[in-house]
DNA sequence: ACAAAAATTGACGCTGCGTCATAATTTAAA
DNA sequence: TTTAAATTATGACGCAGCGTCAATTTTTGT
C-alpha cells in the first residue's frame, strides 16, 4: 500500500514538474522553444517517459492553459462577490481581469499561445471540454452580474441585445486591450500613456451608455475603482 | 532591354506566386502546414530559389501581413472620409472593420498568425517598419477623427484622456470582438446571437457615454449603421 | 518468490529548415 | 558573334525536433 502510492504520488510529481518546466520554457523563450528533447533532459528522464504522461507537445500546453484559466475563473468568481451594488460587482470583475494580467502574467501570456493557433485541434476532446469549462463559469459569473442587475433595476436590458450579448462586449474590450497592451511593443509611443485606466475609463462610459445605475463620471468610477482594488488584493493575497 | 525586364518580371511574377501559394497553406491548414519544401516543389523550382527572394519562412508570413495591412488601412482610410459628421466616421471605420474581418477573412486571418507569435523577431528589420507604418496609418486614420470631432465641437475630451487613448477604447472593443468572433467556436451557443450586431451596439453606447453628439439609440444607430454600409459597400467595390 | 503488469529507455524513422558548392543561365563588353 | 563575369537555380547535406516501439527494468499482486 505504501509502496504503491509512493509510485503513484512520484508520477503525479512528475507531471507537476513538467508542466512547471514547460511553463518556463515557454515564458522563456516563446513556443517554439518548448522541445521535448530538451525538457526530457532538464527532467532527467529519458523522452518516451515524458509520452506517458502527455500523448503530444500540443497537451501540455494545453495542459497549461488549464491551469491558467481556472486561476483566471477563480479570481472573476471572487470578484464577483465583492460587492452588493451590481456596477461595481461589473467593475470588479474588470480590475480582477487588469489584475490577472498584471499579477498572474505567467498565465496570461500562456492563454495568448492557444488563442491563435494550430494547438487547438489536435488535443483530447477531454481537455477541449475542460477548457469551454472554465470559460463558460468566467462568462457565467459576468453573465450573473448582469442578470442580477436587471432583476435589480439597476440595468435596463436594451431590446436588441440579450444578457450574454452584453457580457460579449465587456469581454471584447478587455480582452481586446489587454492583448494589445501586453505584445504590442510601444504603445506608450504612440501617446497611449496609460492605457489601463484608459480602458477603465471606456468601460465606464460603456456602463453610462447602458444607463447602468449609478451612472457617474470617470473621476468618480476611479475613486470606486481604488476601493475596490484595495479590497480586491486582500482577497486575492488571502486566495494564494 | 527587352530580355533584361523580361527575367525582371519573371522574378517579380514568381514573389507573387510564391506569396499566394504561401497564403493559401497557411489558411487551409494553418501555421505549421507552411512548408517551404512543399512550397517549392509547388512552385516548381528547387528550394533554394525559394531563399533568393525571402531570406526565411517568417519573412514570407510578414509580407502577407504587409498585404493584409495594406487592404485594411486602405478600406479604414475611405470609411474615415464617407461622411462629415465626426460620429458617422467613426462609426463607419467601425464597419469597415467588421467588413474587412468578413469580406476579407483571407487577409484578417493572417493576421492574426503574426500577433503572438515567435515570428515577429526573425524578420528584417525593413518589414518590421513596414508593419508599423500600416499600424501607425489606422491609428491615424481613427485619431484625425477623433481630433476632428474635439475641433468641431461633437465631442468634448475627458480631461483624463489623450485622443489616442479614446482611440485606443475602439480599437480595443473591435479588436477583441472580432477575435473572439473569428476564432471562438461556437459563440453561439452561448447566448451570442449575432455578435456583430452587439459589438455595434456596444460602440454605439460607448460613444454616447462619451457625449459624443449626436447621441442617439440603438435603434437609430442601426438605422445609421444601414445607410453607411450601403455607401461603404459602394466605395469598396470600386476600389477593388 | 515469482509471474504478470506497468513504466522506462533511447535508438530510429520521418519531416522540416536553411546552407552551400556546383551547375545553368543571363548580362555586358569586346 | 564570342566570351568572360555576374546572376540565378539546384538539390544533397547537416542539423534539430516530434513521436514510436521493441527491448529492458521496475513495480505490483499473489
Amino acid at each position: 500500500m505504501t509502496r504503491t502510492s509512493r509510485k503513484q504520488l512520484e508520477i503525479q510529481q512528475r507531471e507537476a514538474d513538467i508542466l512547471q518546466i514547460a511553463r518556463r520554457m515557454l515564458l522563456e523563450d516563446g513556443y517554439e522553444a518548448l522541445s521535448m528533447d530538451k525538457l526530457a533532459v532538464e527532467l532527467g528522464t529519458a523522452k518516451g517517459t515524458l509520452y506517458n504522461h502527455f500523448p503530444n507537445k500540443e497537451e501540455i500546453v494545453l495542459a497549461l492553459v488549464c491551469q491558467a484559466m481556472q486561476v483566471r475563473q477563480q479570481m472573476f468568481g471572487i470578484a464577483a462577490s465583492v460587492s452588493q451594488k451590481s456596477r461595481e460587482r461589473m467593475m470588479a470583475i474588470g480590475l480582477a481581469s487588469e489584475h490577472y494580467v498584471q499579477k498572474h502574467s505567467e498565465h496570461f501570456a500562456i492563454e495568448q499561445f492557444v488563442s491563435n493557433s494550430t494547438i487547438r485541434g489536435k488535443s483530447k476532446p477531454r481537455r477541449q471540454e475542460l477548457i469551454r469549462h472554465f470559460e463558460l463559469q468566467c462568462m457565467g459569473s459576468v453573465a450573473g452580474v448582469v442578470r442580477d442587475a436587471i432583476a435589480v433595476g439597476d440595468l435596463k436590458l436594451p431590446s436588441m441585445l440579450t444578457a450574454e450579448e452584453i457580457v460579449f462586449g465587456f469581454w471584447s474590450i478587455t480582452f481586446g486591450s489587454h492583448v494589445l497592451t501586453y505584445d504590442r511593443p510601444g504603445l506608450n509611443e504612440l501617446g497611449i500613456n496609460d492605457a489601463w485606466r484608459a480602458v477603465r475609463c471606456h468601460g465606464c462610459a460603456m456602463l453610462n451608455g447602458f444607463n447602468w445605475n449609478p451612472v457617474m463620471t470617470f473621476a468618480q468610477s476611479e475613486a470606486i475603482f481604488a476601493e475596490l482594488d484595495e479590497r480586491l488584493n486582500i482577497l486575492f493575497d488571502s486566495q494564494s
